[in-house]
DNA sequence: AACCCGTGGAG
DNA sequence: TCTCCAAGGGT
């Protein structure tokens, strides 16, 4: 493996301001609430979509006693929109544990915590506590799978790359700033060593990298193919009163959209539903329904949605059956709180 | 091990 | 339009 004092001098010429990361050269540890919500809100999502929920999160929740006083519809509505809504979840549930225990400063202490995995673990451990560990996320897999020259098709390779990566650390230089050298790799990995067109000539490792000697960088790492989607199809029932409000209703707390607000609906299967059969499934029976033009598309990561929107107007004064947890919403609000698919549903709506 | 779990941007 | 992918984790 290469010189991780290469790494750590151009890191600290080119590493990226993000508003997690203190100023540079900073010798004061970042405050673990912080490096744990930016860590758990980039699981699986963009630099420049956290940026913005990042800041707005912090400002609303500023630290962890505040995050465990909230309840759970405001952090569902703060989170809205950045999907992988479990994440939001257990942060709220480890925080209310984390607020009678305090922060856990090592791998296992953190890994036990709900929503932290390998990955998180180590990042937390290694930017907030200077744990000689590095933190092994797509980044670093695709870094460590060309420095090296790992042919071998990921997911099965991620051992084989953990172990690559951990070696990191017997250098004394990588051992000085845990830290700043997992972060050295995101930036590395995300701005020159990129999955396509990797910018070689600017690396400070192109003269220790094994791909790049033989020409098959941009090959690396592989990756086992995908399964192909499959298409569900939904109806919703878009209920409305005489005062710009909205009928939702709050989804089960495990499972596709966990926890989250929706416009009730009938499942979704691989077969469309004729509306008489979808009107079964109405939140309330009897109602005079008006198909809405077009359908909302919406990818999930392991299926298509293709939804249809039926609307009616509830006479004043009609109950909302009991324990049916249903219950009226001022219609903006209901759309800031809810996940993109159902906001995408709402869009065929010229009401909003 | 193989699924499940969201979203938005880049190409 | 379509595929890929991003500071992954849980079951």
């Amino acid at each position: 493996m290469p010189d991780a004092g290469l790494l750590l001098a151009w890191y600290d010429r080119h590493r990226r301001s993000l508003p997690w990361r203190g100023p540079p050269g900073a010798n004061r540890r970042p405050d673990p609430y912080r490096v744990w919500l930016s860590e758990v809100m980039l699981q699986q999502t963009t630099v420049a979509t956290v940026g913005p929920r990042y800041s707005r999160f912090l400002a609303r929740f500023p630290d962890v006693a505040a995050l465990a006083a909230a309840d759970w519809p405001a952090v569902a509505e703060e989170w809205a929109g950045l999907g992988y809504y479990a994440r939001a979840r257990n942060l709220h549930a480890g925080a209310r544990s984390l607020a009678a225990q305090g922060f856990p400063d090592d791998v296992a202490g953190l890994r036990a915590i709900p929503g932290i995995g390998a990955y998180t673990a180590a990042a937390i451990a290694a930017i907030a506590f200077d744990a000689p560990v590095v933190p092994l996320d797509g980044n670093v897999e695709r870094v460590v799978a060309r420095l090296a020259r790992v042919e071998a098709p990921l997911p099965a390779a991620r051992k084989a790359l953990d172990a690559l990566a951990q070696g990191f650390m017997v250098q004394p230089a990588a051992r000085a700033r845990p830290g700043d050298f997992a972060q050295a790799l995101f930036d590395l990995g995300a701005t020159l060593c990129t999955p396509r067109n990797p910018a070689c000539t600017l690396c400070p490792w192109l003269g220790g990298c094994a791909a790049q000697a033989a020409g098959v960088q941009a090959a690396l790492p592989r990756k086992a193919p995908k399964p192909q989607r499959p298409i569900r199809h939904g109806t919703h029932f878009l209920l409305t009163d005489g005062a710009g409000r909205l009928l939702v209703r709050r989804r089960p707390e495990t499972g596709l959209l966990g926890g989250m607000l929706e416009i009730p609906g009938t499942p979704w299967r691989a077969e469309p539903w004729p509306a008489a059969e979808a009107l079964s499934h109405a939140p309330l029976p009897g109602l005079p329904f008006q198909a809405l033009e077009g359908e909302a598309r919406h990818g999930f990561t392991h299926f298509e949605l293709r939804l249809q929107l039926l609307l009616a107007a509830p006479a004043e004064g009609d109950a909302l059956p009991a324990g049916s947890g249903l219950a009226w919403m001022a219609a903006a609000e209901a759309r800031a709180a809810m996940p993109t698919a159902m906001r995408r549903l709402l869009a065929l709506w010229p009401g909003v």
